[in-house]
DNA sequence: CCATCATTCTAATAATCGTTAGAATAACGA
DNA sequence: TCGTTATTCTAACGATTATTAGAATGATGG
């Protein structure tokens, strides 16, 4: 065989991985699917899209090997082939927000109030979480704090934030956090929040990212 | 401003990311970058491209700020923007290698006996090459070397090799590595070696797998 | 059997991409 | 001024892709 059409075989396989990453859709798709397994009408949803459409999507992933499938009953769920290409989603989104300024811009006009963004690290937060002087919510639905979430953290998904509001201290630090840098969630939590006179602020980091770090 | 709106154009950005490593060539030219600058002719000899074909794809490179250009006399040197590219470039193979059948069967081919492979871990033999129990050689070219290399390695291009066997012990063992497990360097060099009675092995890793480990 | 969930097939449109080729341009060194 | 190196523009061909739509299929639970 042949050396370069070995090596363009041996890049091609990589590159199979690059193609399936290579559309907006499929990406959210992974960001999601990196939350905990999803049924593809949940999925639908969440991407605004068409089931067939999505359906399409997922068979790109699956192709590619970055997720799996299995019926359960009506249902088809699918999920991750495994923690990796959690990973390879971040660091695809790290590499972009380092090199693309049109991202970070997007990003900082996301987050309309940098002061509303906590100060301190990731080690310097969970020990105050740990001795109870901040309180860390989860603001992403149930299921997916119950598949996975930050240690002290407590499950409170942001549309239930507003009959729930007697459970969080008015007298210390509140941090929110969701799916991650490009999830909205937190956003809407802390400015929720807020208005109610709360001492709230939000982590642009979600499971995913504390993970790869 | 929409949150569909918004969020699509948010993950459109990384997708940008995605589609600049969607071709097999272009990640043939990261990994070669990954080595160190080098100018289009060389790159495009190595790829064993045209000279324009290979500019159209550095320059969507370039457009998803994966490289930077700069003028050095009659040519134009490339490099990486940043080392996170090359770590980029080691997790899309990674997570090939994890979960792409075809290219695990397609690398076993390549490394046609797997017992000339070092059974050694990377500490253990960066110790054993501290204490000059092994020799490890880096069959690369000059050039690269001089960029970076692993500790402890001495320089010999596989071109090289069969005009300097004398200088190479024949009671120890050779461990032998290259670019990476793409690059058919370092089994050239194996077998050359083993061919004139030495008792050479050799690593998959380049440096940039001992980067991001 | 019926309704639901998901995939598949077909078809169509629009868009993008890879590749090759020829010619023009620009920057540089000698 | 000339040759080298690299990019750009043009054009063209073939291939692939995203998206939407309608209709059919299959697997499931009730």
């Amino acid at each position: 065989m042949n050396k370069r059409t070995l090596k363009d075989l041996l890049y091609e396989q990589v590159a199979r991985i690059g193609k399936a990453v290579a559309s907006p859709k499929r990406l959210e798709l992974l960001e999601l699917l990196a939350q905990g397994e999803k049924t593809v009408e949940a999925l639908a949803q969440e991407l605004g899209a068409d089931v067939k459409l999505t359906s399409a999507h997922l068979k790109a992933l699956r192709e590619a090997r970055l997720v799996q499938a299995r019926r359960e009953g009506k249902h088809m769920v699918y999920r991750l082939s495994g923690t990796d290409v959690a990973g390879l989603w971040v660091t695809l989104r790290e590499v972009a927000e380092e090199h693309l300024v049109e991202l970070r811009v997007a990003l900082d006009q996301m987050v309309a109030r940098p002061e509303q963004l906590t100060s301190v690290g990731r080690e310097a937060l969970l020990e105050q979480a740990r001795r109870g002087e901040v309180v860390v919510i989860d603001v992403r639905p149930h299921a997916e704090y119950a598949v996975s979430h930050l240690p002290y953290a407590r499950s409170m998904p942001v549309n239930e934030i507003a009959q729930r509001l007697a459970e969080l201290p008015r007298d210390r630090e509140i941090v929110a956090y969701c799916r991650g840098p490009f999830c909205l969630f937190s956003e809407e939590a802390v400015q929720l929040l807020r208005a109610h006179g709360l001492q709230a602020n939000k982590m642009l980091d979600g499971v995913s990212e504390w993970r790869s770090a």
